[in-house]
DNA sequence: AAAATTTGTGAAGGTTTGCTCACATTTTAG
DNA sequence: CTAAAATGTGAGCAAACCTTCACAAATTTT
């Protein structure tokens, strides 16, 4: 691997729509080696075999191994991005028990493939990373947002910030932990019920 | 690396205290290591120049690189128990709201030293290796014992698992947050004080 | 149809890695 | 003091790795 900051050399862009498929059977390669044979196993020349390509197509991409990563790590973060933003339109009028529902729903639904790998990519692509920041940022203004314009009493900036932090932070974790660390005996639909149920508490208090 | 479960060879156990100092060094090296160069500088022949023993003696101890890992997580975990036995202990007395505010307390700190590193961690030690689930029970047991003994309306049984599940995801992924994901501006102890009401909040609902 | 561009190929180089083993040294036990 | 056990050593090997490069094939452009 190769976790440090190195040069952005940048590759070849896809520009025909074969090279756009080789890059995404990389990145669908990706995930199912790691899910299929475990960390180790993962070389780039094993990730171009799988893939039905060969090691050069992959370099023509990706200028070295760590920016598969980076790639797939980012593509997630654009997924979940849209879905958020989805469910934030599609329930622009209704009112903050309804949201939040809708939210933990589309993160616990988002996160119930393959929990475990989203969650490797979390930990070995840095939250300093620039796309992870900006994912960050964006999440935070949007349900800083949404809890504003449902509020009865305005709160001041300030504690908008922090209860925005908190719920952020509550629907994330708690979706993920439903899906990965629910206890057995707890189905899936309670648990997120109850996840629910946690955080319009927090927003009631 | 090598995430893979793998034969369970058992080496040498240090006797002396001389032994027990280098599996300490060496442990202690990984982590300095992590931090200072990165995932990719982690090789055993670094670690054994780092640590100040020869690679010879690192294998006296670790059956393999992974099992360093593992070795590293079991101590962070440990560190935790007594942590949080200790914040219950003290607190055997007090009511929920200083309870929490305990635990709330005593989890950020543990982690106020090397967040990142104990995500990665988290992330490479899956969560079905003995350890991570025995801690896991552990915690839900005691939290679960400790919510319910201080309940004045006594709640069902299956409720009371939902509860504790919800807690110790709260307590456990908000301290995290608090460490790793504080917004610029908001101060460890503000986060801090949200995070434990948000927790009580739950609770009270 | 030719030229230019994009995409695909895979053998192999040069490096690095995890780990062993035969042996030296230190500590404990008898 | 001697034997036995525990601990420490590090050169070096076999394996594995990432990445390159010279070139071929396919596609688009002129």
């Amino acid at each position: 691997m190769g976790l440090k900051s190195s040069e952005k050399r940048t590759r070849r862009r896809p520009k025909q729509r074969r090279a756009v498929e080789t890059v995404n059977a990389v990145l669908d390669t990706v995930i199912r080696i790691l899910k299929r044979e475990g960390f180790a196993a993962l070389t780039t020349n094993r990730i171009a075999e799988v893939a039905g390509v060969s090691i050069g197509s992959l370099y023509q991409y990706f200028p070295d191994k760590q920016a598969i990563f980076a790639a797939l790590h980012k593509r997630h973060i654009d997924e979940i991005d849209h879905l958020l933003a989805a469910t934030l339109m599609e329930h622009a009028g209704s009112p903050l028990d309804r949201l939040m529902r809708a939210l933990v729903e589309a993160m616990v639904d988002a996160h119930t493939q393959d929990p475990e790998l989203y969650e490797l990519l979390a930990a070995t692509v840095p939250h300093r990373a620039a796309g992870t920041r900006d994912f960050a940022i964006r999440l935070h203004g949007a349900f800083l947002h949404a809890i504003s314009s449902r509020l009865k009493k305005p709160k001041k900036r300030r504690e908008l910030e922090k209860t925005a932090f908190i719920v952020t932070h509550m629907v994330e974790s708690l979706s993920h932990g439903v899906v990965l660390r629910r206890p057995p005996g707890l189905s899936l639909a309670e648990a997120k019920e109850e996840a629910a149920r946690a955080v319009l508490a927090y927003l009631r208090a």
